[in-house]
DNA sequence: GCTTGACCTGGAGCATGCTCCAGGGATTAA
DNA sequence: TTAATCCCTGGAGCATGCTCCAGGTCAAGC
């Protein structure tokens, strides 16, 4: 990407995978920096946008609450490190939770799944659902 | 547990860990059959309703819709094992997913975690937010 | 000049998953 | 007998996270 380069909202919304609703959803709400508007009012988003609103949509993606990645952003806009620190090593703690928790029941899936015919037999005893 | 030993909305609720207005809840959008009623049209939850209601709140702390988990349990109820199986394979590949993407943010947020004295004083290039 | 297409704003609407409340019944303990 | 406690139902309300719409602006192409 070119220094300098910018982007529409929809060319913004393509590299994110967002839709161009909600990319104005997070701006409003505080998730994103308004960027810079051209002529006639349109949004022109820079790479380093476009880079910050993807680091976001990682975020999503593991379930942090909007509520918190906008503690961040500010956090992080505010120049307050320490807080950016906690917030995602706090984040980084509830992803590890997260991930015991998913290979806890993807066992027992897997259990389920190979034992099916047995289960569904009656072969097995204490297999509700 | 005894046999044909019940328990009231509550004690189910504790054992599930679930509220007593989720139960009711459950059971009104059918994603748990009702239990039997006593005298006064309390609702009365035996062991193996129990451990059914405990196996959905397995599938929902994986993010299982309970639109999906409703169809899951009714597969069950009226034994259509091919169904109930092509669900559970289904969620498990999803859970799989979402591992994979889970430990890449990890890897990520462990990265900026470590490198946050750094990045903070911007000797590393890269590290939006 | 006129249409088309991308963009704008503010606000309504929607899907999911609960959570709470009013109004009422039955049992239990003092 | 009365109060406390637990339960019941039906329905309203709420938090989250979008998604859609009406009504309007602006620039480019024919």
């Amino acid at each position: 990407m070119l220094p300098g380069q910018t982007f529409t909202i929809s060319e913004a919304a393509e590299m994110t995978g967002l839709s161009i609703d909600t990319l104005r959803y997070y701006e409003k709400i505080g998730l994103v920096v308004s960027p810079k508007r051209g002529p006639g009012g349109q949004r022109m988003y820079g790479s380093e946008d476009v880079g910050k609103i993807q680091f976001v949509t990682y975020l999503k993606r593991t379930n942090m609450p909007l509520k918190k990645i906008i503690a961040y952003v500010q956090s992080y806009n505010q120049q307050d490190e320490d807080s950016c620190y906690a917030l995602l090593d706090e984040h980084r703690s509830s992803i590890e939770s997260k991930l015991t928790e998913l290979n806890t029941t993807l066992q027992l899936i897997r259990y389920k799944l190979e034992h099916f015919q047995e289960i569904k037999d009656g072969k097995e005893k204490g297999g509700n659902l």
